[in-house]
DNA sequence: GAGTGGTCTAGACCACATT
DNA sequence: ATGTGGTCTAGACCACTCG
C-alpha cells in the first residue's frame, strides 16, 4: 500500500494529510470499488499516530460518501451506484394507457425488479404547504398515499401523494391497489385530463429517520422532488412528495429554448 | 436549556442520545436559526460525559447540516438558506433578445446582485464524457469556459461550458465578455437556432476542493447539473457542467403529460 | 480467538474570538 | 484573560464478523 508519511511541520493537520493520502489512492485507482482500506491498526502503525487521529481521517472519507465502514469487517471503497434516469418521458400517457405506472416504466427500462411496501392510506386535514399547492380551503381534506419503492429489494425512494378528498374519496385511489397505470390512470378514468406536471428538485442531508427508512449509510444526501399534476383547466389534482437516495438517481429533463 | 439525562441502560449510545436531545430542541423551535447551542463545556457538565462524547454528538448535527461550528465563537443553528428557483423559463429566447444571460434573469427575479469571477478560457482536447455528449471525434478540440457565480458576493455555483472548437473558435464566446445575452445569444447570432436543452440533475457530497471553491461548510451536499444545448437540427452545441450549493437552490421543471 | 470497527474516558496543547 | 471549538494522545471495553 503506497502510503506516505506525515509532515508534522505542515499547517495541514495530520488527520487531513492521512485523509488526503487515502483519497489519493481511490482517485488514482489504486483502490477501486469494493477494495478494503488499510485497517485502523495498520494506519496507526504506519503513521505512528493515535487511534482517534486515523478514525478522524477515515470519517472524512465517510462523510464524502467515498467509503463505507462495516463493523467487524473493515472499511471499503463504495460501490459505484446504479444510475437510473428519470426521463420526462416517464409520464407519457401511452404508458398509462399500457397500464404502467411511472416506477414500473423505470424498472422496465433500467432492468430492475420493482416493489412497493410500507403503504399507508389516510384521509384528513392537509399541511399548509400541501393545501397551498392544491389550492384548497382551510377545512378541505386530503387523501394521502404514503409508500416506499424498492429496486431489487433495496429501498430507493419514499413518496407521499396528496389529492383533494373531493377528488379521490370513494375511488380506487384510496384502495391498496390503484390498478393498472396507477393514480394518474385513475384520474383520467374519472374524466380529468392531465395536462402537465411541475417538478421542484432540491437536495439536502437526510434526517436520522429518513436515513433509516432509505437504509442510507453516512455521507449520502437525498434528493427531494415535489411533483404537482395539473389538468387541462390548470387545476392541481395531486401533489407527490418524494425522497430519493441521491447517488442512485440522475433526473433528466428537457427544456425548450422557446 | 431543557436538556434531559442519559439513559445508560439504553441500547442507544450516549452520544446519539445527546444528539437526539439537541435535535429535538431545534425541531421544537426551542432553538431557532442563529441561536447558539450549549457549549461543549456546558454539555460535558450537564451530561457528565467526556469531551469526545459531546463532540461526537454535535458532529452528528453538523453532518446533517443542521448546525455550524464557528471556531472560538460557538456552534449555531444554521440559517435557513435563501431559496432561488430556476424555472425552465429562464432560458426563454426573449431574455436573450433582451440581452440577459440566464444567471442575470435569476438575479433580477430573486433580487440578488450577480457576479462572476475565476473566469478561465481554454482550447484543447475534451474528456471522453464531454466528447460523447457533443458527439465529437477523437481529435476534435473543444473550447472551455470555466467560471464561478456569486450572489450578493457569496459563491453559489461553478460552471464549465464546453463547445466544439469548430463552432466557438474566433467568436466572442472565447472572449472574457461574451456580450449581451451570453453564449446562447452569440450562438444564435452565428446562425444556430437553439431548439431545446436537456438537463441531467444529481446530487452528492462535494470533494474537499469543491467545498473550498463554493465555500461550503460541513454537511452541505452539491447539486450537479449537466445541461446540453441542441439546435433545431438536433446537433449538440454546448455542454455546461455546473455545481451548485444544494440548499441554496430549488430547481423547477415543467413536464408535459403528453 | 483474532481482527475489525464502535464507543468512551481523561487528560493535553492549540488557534480563534471576544472582552 | 477567558471561553470557544480544533486536534491529539494513550489507553479501555464492547460488538460484530469470520475462520
Amino acid at each position: 500500500m503506497q502510503l506516505g508519511a506525515i509532515d508534522r511541520a505542515s499547517d495541514r493537520p495530520p488527520y487531513r494529510q492521512i485523509a488526503d493520502q487515502l483519497r489519493e489512492l481511490i482517485d488514482r485507482g489504486t483502490l477501486v470499488a469494493g477494495d478494503k482500506l488499510p485497517s485502523e491498526a495498520e494506519l496507526i502503525e504506519h503513521y505512528g499516530v493515535a487511534r482517534m487521529t486515523v478514525r478522524q481521517a477515515v470519517q472524512e472519507l465517510r462523510n464524502e460518501g467515498r467509503v463505507v465502514a462495516e463493523h467487524g469487517k473493515g472499511t471499503f471503497v463504495r460501490q459505484p451506484v446504479q444510475v437510473r434516469r428519470l426521463a420526462s418521458e416517464r409520464f407519457a400517457r401511452r404508458h398509462r394507457e399500457a397500464g404502467l405506472a411511472a416506477f414500473s416504466v423505470e424498472a422496465q427500462k433500467t432492468g430492475f425488479t420493482p416493489n412497493v411496501d410500507q403503504l399507508e392510506i389516510a384521509t384528513g386535514p392537509a399541511a399548509p404547504e400541501i393545501r397551498d399547492r392544491l389550492r384548497l380551503g382551510d377545512d378541505e381534506e386530503v387523501v394521502s398515499r404514503s409508500r416506499r419503492y424498492l429496486a431489487d429489494g433495496q429501498p430507493v425512494e419514499t413518496a407521499v401523494s396528496y389529492l383533494p378528498a373531493s377528488v379521490a374519496a370513494g375511488s380506487r385511489i384510496v384502495e391498496a391497489d390503484t390498478g393498472p397505470g396507477g393514480i394518474y390512470a385513475r384520474l383520467e378514468d374519472m374524466g380529468f385530463e392531465l395536462d402537465h406536471f411541475t417538478e421542484e428538485v432540491s437536495a439536502r442531508m437526510p434526517t436520522a429517520e429518513e436515513r433509516r427508512r432509505l437504509q442510507l449509510t453516512d455521507g449520502v444526501p437525498v434528493v427531494v422532488l415535489v411533483r404537482t399534476a395539473y389538468d387541462t383547466a390548470g387545476r392541481p389534482l395531486e401533489v407527490c412528495d418524494t425522497l430519493k437516495a441521491a447517488p442512485a438517481y440522475v433526473l433528466e429533463y428537457e427544456v425548450p429554448a422557446r
